[in-house]
DNA sequence: GGCATAACATACAGTCTGTATGTAAGTCGA
DNA sequence: TCGACTTACATACAGACTGTATGTTATGCC
């Protein structure tokens, strides 16, 4: 009868907290940076209390864990938007390559992910977030040029983190003010490269 | 008249104190982190108080700028020890490659130069770093091959910025147990694929 | 020798993190 | 629907750390 208002179910509750603790830490975050983010802070921007962050997560590193998964998620949507499947291998490499340098410009993401994130979750874990969502299309596209006989044939893992890795540093240095159209035009130059022309082969590797 | 033992002048007391202080401190870093490491353990490991750190440095931000210069001073003089110029373009690059692998598994100075130090002092502060240490010499074989015909002309800093970087995840990657051939042969071919153009790539005209 | 200054050591204030404890609200079986 | 139990918080507290202010000792210099 008596339909409380204010009456909510636990389950409410519970996501409703999280979801305020998370966007304002994630505006704190990007804003700032992990370690000038106190928890003090981030509970007032919430409009909760200490209290209610250290019920739902086990400690400040575990929000801020929160925060770079779904962080990740929006920037592999992004990219997942803009390289539908219809299109040629190298064009989806190139149109996801733009789109994750487009999505990287939403201020304070690249702090979050690129800086923050590694070191405070350790290079392992972002590995993981990386391949649940960001490198997947990545790594997917790179699979599907090499079928294509478009990229030659690597161990498939070290090219999509290293290829990531330079996509990353593009991000960050544009960013910083560098010239987009500059590292376009290496990213180009490197994914261009990697074709199995009638090149000279690389020398057999003593690895040491 | 009184010999003293302990006597010793101003400048050799900063010298041998602010030593003590990076060493302790580089030890620490290493082994642990920068956030996990407080300033009241690196004292007592170099053997000095809290004072005397503060006295020399402005923070314990300050203090890891010094460790993380000095670390990359060490790696950048591993690579030049390794490749002479009297080397080929291609392979003053390939060795300079591997000698940066080689110096990188040193352990801890992933976290310390790869993690924490982009993190801590950001990316523009690093990018001094690399510039004044790594990464001078990796630009100047870039240049050198590019003027060898051996690379293709493209924008020298934001290709030196990507290949860095893809070096460093290389190093991340070994450090953290994947298949160092692998990334090998993949750093390999993304510097083989950077040669100009469909010829293959014209036989080194020496440099100048 | 004595003053100025550098090189520390000690003491203190403020802030933060994580935990322990207390309270109100929701859940659920009988 | 009532009471036991659990969840979702708020409040209070302990410990640690950073940076600064102040005090003390050694050195540089005239």
């Amino acid at each position: 009868m008596q339909q409380d208002f204010g009456r909510r179910s636990n389950r409410d509750r519970t996501e409703a907290t999280r979801a305020d603790l998370i966007a304002a830490a994630r505006k704190l975050f990007t804003e700032k940076s992990y370690a000038e983010t106190g928890t003090p802070e981030i509970v007032v921007a919430a409009g909760v209390t200490r209290g209610a962050l250290y019920h739902h997560f086990a400690d400040k590193q575990a929000l801020f864990a929160a925060v770079v998964e779904q962080e990740a998620q929006a920037v592999a949507d992004e990219i997942d938007r803009a390289s539908p499947p219809s299109l040629e291998a190298r064009d989806a490499l190139i149109a996801g390559s733009d789109a994750y340098l487009a999505a990287m410009r939403l201020p304070g993401r690249t702090r979050l992910l690129l800086l923050d994130g590694p070191a405070v979750l350790g290079r392992a874990a972002m590995d993981a977030v990386d391949n649940r969502h960001g490198n997947r299309s990545l790594r997917e596209g790179l699979v599907a040029a090499m079928r294509a006989n478009m990229v030659a044939r690597l161990p498939v893992d070290a090219l999509t983190a290293m290829l990531a890795s330079a996509f990353d540093r593009a991000a960050l240095a544009i960013e910083a003010g560098a010239s987009a159209e500059d590292y376009r035009a290496v990213l180009m130059a490197l994914i261009d490269g990697l074709s199995p022309a009638p090149r000279q082969a690389a020398r057999p590797a003593r690895t040491r």
